[in-house]
DNA sequence: AATAATTTTTAGGTTTGTCTAAATTAAATT
DNA sequence: AATTTAATTTAGACAAACCTAAAAATTATT
């Protein structure tokens, strides 16, 4: 089966919206793709059609078995190619979102097939979120955000789940990124605040809310 | 200036057109995009709108100044993602058009400037086509084929001109390729046939169809 | 030069994906 | 429980890109 790009970008979003919530809504959907509800009322009559969700009026939608696979594949595409764009075109990894919207769309497989080889199949994007594979199988990477670490252990940072600019810039400000080695020395009592030290920088201490917005994984 | 694909397939087919004859007629348009007359109509008023193109009605049409400049820059994205499928993820030369039909339509500016630098610069894409810089200029590669080149002299192929699959049947038997160098030894006269000799293969004979349709530079 | 054949354009219709405005259903409030 | 508010869907339009069939213009043939 083949879809449109707008079949496709509908699919994209209802998959990342069900991360969230369980079953999603015609407004927020309409929100997440910058378009009217009754546009999203629409193109959720075909998608049944298609038989790729469950759908009843006024109670909300989810994608069915065939539904999330498509949506898998797309978020293959997606990721691979924003892995692409930072290991091998050297983009910043907060740049790289948008072309990757774009890329995802083009739909041979033998292409994709190709270039995770190329990249030496890797198991997740550079914001450290997992890459689905052929099958739509999911590396399972145990992840931990930095408030729930014991003390004194060495860590991986491989995803940030907080996006904002104002986040990134924190970041960066702390010579954080996706792969980082740190050491998480000790953990505040009081309010929550971590002491962290990178590499050979020396020792800082980060605030509650960012610690749990940094996610980490075991060495 | 943004255009949607189908705007960009019509101005890429008018200007390989254009190639071939000076003025472009509507049932050759249709014929090449494998659609109907009616419907290039269409979009030529559209294109003409844009001011893309001179045109009049029952009279053939051309590209404009605009519209060559757009059109290269379609011609510039395709021919770099062909050179990429195949010298990055091993794709064969005959396989990659259809692909980077697709990629050729994703139009962030930043995206083909980083994949350029990222394969150096390539001048010529794997059929031998020359790739157009940033500003449309073409790079000029003075190619001739064996059939004109001197005796003794050794060259690079650098074109094939006649890509059917017996020709590409032909030249991998031949053991010849985009950037295989080649000794010319010598023509015979009676047929035009030449032989020639690639590297430390054992000298053979090509007919003098084949040695006009394979082109080459000055090594 | 008149007619036949071909090419191109126009007229009107279809599909996909969007929209606004109105109607319907569900949820929240009193 | 009745009513107000909010969410969702329907109805009807619109633009892009395509189509078929008919009309108009050009080119070729006699």
């Amino acid at each position: 089966m083949n879809y449109s790009i707008s079949e496709e970008n509908y699919i994209k979003s209802i998959y990342h919206l069900q991360q969230q919530a369980d079953t999603v809504t015609t407004n927020s959907l309409a929100n997440e793709l910058q378009t009217k509800p009754a546009s999203v009322t629409d193109m959720l009559k075909k998608l049944q059609v298609k038989k790729l969700l469950e759908y009843e009026k006024y109670r909300g939608f989810r994608l069915n078995a065939t539904g999330t696979k498509v949506a898998l594949n797309i978020v293959r595409r997606h990721r691979l190619w924003e892995y692409f764009l930072v290991t091998k075109l050297g983009f910043d990894w907060d740049k790289v979102h948008a072309i990757a919207e774009d890329l995802e769309h083009v739909s041979s497989t033998e292409l994709i097939q190709k270039l995770d080889g190329y990249l030496n199949f890797p198991q997740t994007d550079p914001h450290g979120d997992p890459i689905p594979d052929m099958h739509g199988k999911m590396p399972l990477i145990k992840q931990v955000s930095i408030a729930e670490v014991p003390d004194k252990k060495t860590v991986v940072v491989c995803s940030v789940s907080n996006q904002s600019p104002e986040m990134l810039a924190l970041l960066k400000h702390y010579n954080i990124a996706i792969g980082t080695s740190l050491k998480v020395n000790k953990h505040f009592g009081f309010d929550g605040s971590v002491e962290i030290k990178i590499s050979k920088q020396a020792a800082c201490v980060i605030s509650e809310q960012v610690a749990k917005n940094i996610f980490v994984h075991h060495d």
